[in-house]
DNA sequence: ATTTATGCAAATCGTTTGCAAACCT
DNA sequence: AGGTTTGCAAACGATTTGCATAAAT
């Protein structure tokens, strides 16, 4: 556990330091933050779970972790952006559960065989409309188990 | 076509009047032109295909529609939410190539069989998750022929 | 020592809302 | 007439940015 935690902290530095940016203590804790969630997390909830985050630098930080691949935004629909770590580093290509009742989101996976089946459809579909795919989105959008 | 359109129209009127809601003129111009665009519209799109839509006006019947179950919001990921006619009222089940580099967003369609098998498998991941399923959502995120 | 990050406060921008006039039935 | 819709202008709220100070290398 401490271990990962470590190698993911070293990955990090190692992708920030490829464009020059440096791992500082406000970026880690958003990395910890974001490591320790179950889903993809507001600025809100990020704030809430850190009190010496500010909101403009958590902000700043988030975009710069955006930038270097390590974080990746996920946008659902209500306000309030959504932050998660990417999935080249967690190695855990997931979908979302999206509640249009409370905006909670939490993560499901498919079977690699679907996955797979798909995203050759999806590259097909690219194919024929000259469009470079950077990834795909699959999401469930409904009433979660705490809101029915 | 006409045909299609006045049938659109007796359809959308039905729908509003179930919730007590006129069919405005404002209301009849928004449906025509999300009924002649290729993908889903921003509200600036919108007010620049009919020039005597409000902007205010606009929104506030966009979000009557919405509810109504005939215009559904789309969520792409840069600011300015998207609107495009319901499937429902469209029968034309679709998903989204959404450019990162220009904003823009076409419709593309996957083969019937795979639809199905994978509404099999979301159906299935929502009820092991108690979760009620309103509607799967599935994008390919990349760059479109034009920014490429 | 120099460059970069921080955090407060102010600005931005898409969207929403208050309200008086125009509209529909 | 009575209730609804309209559209302007003002308000709102999430996110971004300016700037002086603190931190990192």
């Amino acid at each position: 556990m401490a271990d990962r935690a470590s190698e993911l902290h070293t990955t990090v530095a190692k992708r920030l330091g490829r464009l020059d940016q440096r791992y500082t203590r406000n970026r880690r804790a958003l990395v910890d933050v974001l490591r320790a969630a179950a889903g993809p997390l507001t600025i809100d909830d990020i704030l809430g779970r850190d009190d010496d985050l500010a909101l403009s630098s958590a902000y700043r930080n988030l975009a710069v972790l955006a930038e270097v691949g390590v974080v990746h935004r996920v946008s659902t629909g209500d306000d309030h952006t959504r932050y998660e770590l990417a999935e080249m580093l967690t190695g855990h290509h997931h979908h979302h559960l999206v509640c249009d009742s409370c905006g909670s989101v939490s993560d499901f996976t498919l079977t690699e065989e679907l996955e797979q089946v798909l995203q050759q459809a999806l590259d097909r579909v690219a194919a024929g409309a000259d469009f470079r795919t950077d990834h795909h989105r699959l999401d469930l959008v409904g009433t979660c188990d705490a809101c029915r």
